[in-house]
RNA sequence: GGCGGCGUAGCUCAGCUGGAAAGAGCACACGGCUCAUACCCGUGGAGUCCGGGGUUCGAAUCCCCGCGCCGCUACCA
């Protein structure tokens, strides 16, 4: 029993939530769950990232300050959290007080150290936008990939962090560390690019108005990066609640898209090598959802919005796909017909439909009362033996971040249940007037299906609350502890279950064009 | 261009450091069951394991060449 810190980035409030972030946070509030169910204490943080010209100018074209922007966005947010049930521990936002406080701290101790020094910063610069682009950047060389229009070379003072200062750190860092970048092809091109060589970073900007004052020049502005990726510690309250901070810190895993990666495998050890404390334990680089083989996007206008498919079918059918239908890492492609095909087949035929055989066979001929186990024989120690290894499966497939694997462990138990009760028919039990087989039958699935209730909780905890309830169970579902809960015999006898109602009700592909149709 | 990865049943993919008759899920076909959310259970399929060469007693698994895909190659979060 340990502690387990888990991120997700800040995400960037000039856009609305929509799958990729929810992707990330389901998974993280996954694997939250999970470790408290192994009965760490668990810090769950997640945020937004208010600051930045782009938000300052989205503030103008609606007429509003940026702060209100931002809390317009945050709201939103929270609110698809909310729906998809995501146990945060904290929600850090980069306006915060305390966030700006810890950013300027940190900022003066890689000042003080000598890390962070005055120079040029030379950029294309578009006047109207009001931003620097890089050569690499440009439309036709010359041109504002935003607005088309031409850009001027410009040179200005700007503060720069010694990140070259940390190649060999780095790369030392990751040798000694395997783990420490996930999957493996991503650590490999991050090895790869930190080996050619680092450049130091320009880290603050003049004339930027909606970002945090800089410490030591009040003429700049703290850009991005130093910024953004210290939210994981002023949350904890680094400088500021030392007793706090040191709880927690480092973090176990930081979440990412493949799309900042970078950013936070090289900045950001860099940076707390620079102020001296430990490196996380891990950053996992996730993938894309795509659409028939295109990457999601507005400008396409194939966006798959959450909150659509969660109000249409509901916050388990979003989690189970995203978390079961890839490998965690790889992209995957997205589809009405891919959803309704993985959640009909897994949820409502092989877990909904176990539930509901069974239920009603208790409903049916033990007045909906458990019945009390009788002898064991061989098919019940085979059942039981799918129990046995489910938590070490889990383990190992939780450990690496393969939720689609460890699903399929899960899976294996929930066929067995199904496979078993075909065997052992306990429908012709009765006719035969074998009631005392029938009932030990019927109580070794209820409590295989009791196990998998809690095992599932982490992954579809409003579906697992239903189907806790429908067993009749009293406990407090979200305070099992897996080692407790795997223990057979668990399942009081006589406890009163309730008449079966299907869990995750099958869906058609149909209702999903519906839904698409009306917006 | 450089570096890395991939190419296995109709589809999505497992097959790690070489060795039993090449696997899973889905789809399909046939059969069983009837407790159940038209569910569940069983059986089946002629797959050049991208192509070619090599190493080996033996390669999908190692080496070389070729073909076809894909990722990364920094300051936009």
């Amino acid at each position: 029993m340990g502690k387990f810190f888990i991120t997700t980035p800040v995400y960037y409030v000039n856009d609305v939530p929509h799958l990729g972030h929810a992707y990330t946070t389901i998974a993280a509030d996954t694997l939250s769950r999970y470790r408290r169910l192994l009965g760490d204490e668990v810090f769950f943080l997640t945020g937004t990232d208010e600051h930045g010209s782009k938000i300052l100018q989205a503030a103008r074209q609606k007429n509003i300050s940026p702060q209100k922007l931002a809390d317009e966005m945050t709201a939103r947010f929270k609110n698809l959290w909310e729906k998809l049930s995501i146990s945060y521990s904290d929600f850090i936002r980069t306006t915060d007080q305390k966030h700006i406080k810890v950013v300027q701290n940190v900022f003066s101790r890689l000042h003080e150290k000598g890390d962070i020094y005055k120079g040029k910063y030379s950029g294309w610069y578009c006047v109207p936008c009001e931003s620097f682009w890089l050569e690499s950047q440009l439309k036709d060389k010359k041109f504002c990939p935003e607005c088309k229009r031409e850009t001027v070379k410009l040179e200005e003072d700007s503060y720069f962090f010694s990140l070259s200062k940390y190649q060999k750190p780095l790369l030392d860092y990751y040798n000694e560390n395997p783990d420490f970048v996930l999957p493996s092809t991503r650590k490999n091109e991050v090895v790869e690019f930190v080996k050619r060589g680092l450049r130091d970073i320009s880290v603050t900007r003049l004339n930027l108005e909606w970002g945090i004052p800089c410490p030591v020049d009040e003429q700049h502005s703290i850009y991005v990066w130093v910024d953004a990726l210290i939210n994981y510690i002023s949350a904890l309250g680094y400088s500021l609640e030392e007793e706090r901070f040191f709880t927690f810190w480092p973090a176990d895993v930081h979440l990412v898209g493949k799309d900042i990666l970078k950013f936070h495998a090289i900045i950001w050890p860099a940076l707390l090598m620079a102020i001296g404390i430990k490196l996380p334990g891990m950053v996992f680089a996730h993938g894309w959802w795509m659409i028939k083989g295109e990457k999601m996007s507005k400008s396409r206008k194939n966006v798959v919005e959450p909150e659509w498919i969660i109000d249409r079918f509901g916050s388990d059918y979003l989690r189970y796909f995203l978390l079961r239908e890839v490998p965690f890492g790889e992209d995957g492609n997205f589809s009405p017909a891919l959803f309704v095909k993985r959640v009909n087949s897994d949820l409502a035929n092989d877990l909904g439909n176990l539930l509901n055989r069974t239920l009603t066979l208790v409903v049916k001929h033990f007045q909906a009362k458990v019945p009390r186990p009788g002898k064991i024989n061989a098919q019940d120690d085979e059942l039981k033996g799918k129990i046995d290894s489910l938590p070490d499966n889990l383990q190992n497939f939780m450990d690496r971040l393969s939720f689609s694997q460890a699903f399929d462990s899960i899976w294996e138990v929930v066929r067995g249940a199904n496979l078993y009760l075909d065997r052992c028919a306990p429908w012709r039990l009765v006719k035969k007037g074998e009631t005392e087989r029938m009932g030990s039958v019927l109580y070794n699935v209820l409590e295989i299906i009791r196990i998998l209730t809690v095992v599932l909780f982490p992954f579809i905890p409003r579906g697992a609350e239903k189907m806790w309830k429908q067993l009749g169970m009293e406990d407090i579902l979200s305070e099992q502890k897996l080692k407790d809960a795997v223990k057979w015999g668990k399942l009081p006898f006589a406890l009163e279950v309730k008449k079966p109602e299907p869990v995750f009700p099958r869906i058609k592909e149909e209702d999903f064009y519906e839904v698409e149709r009306e917006t």
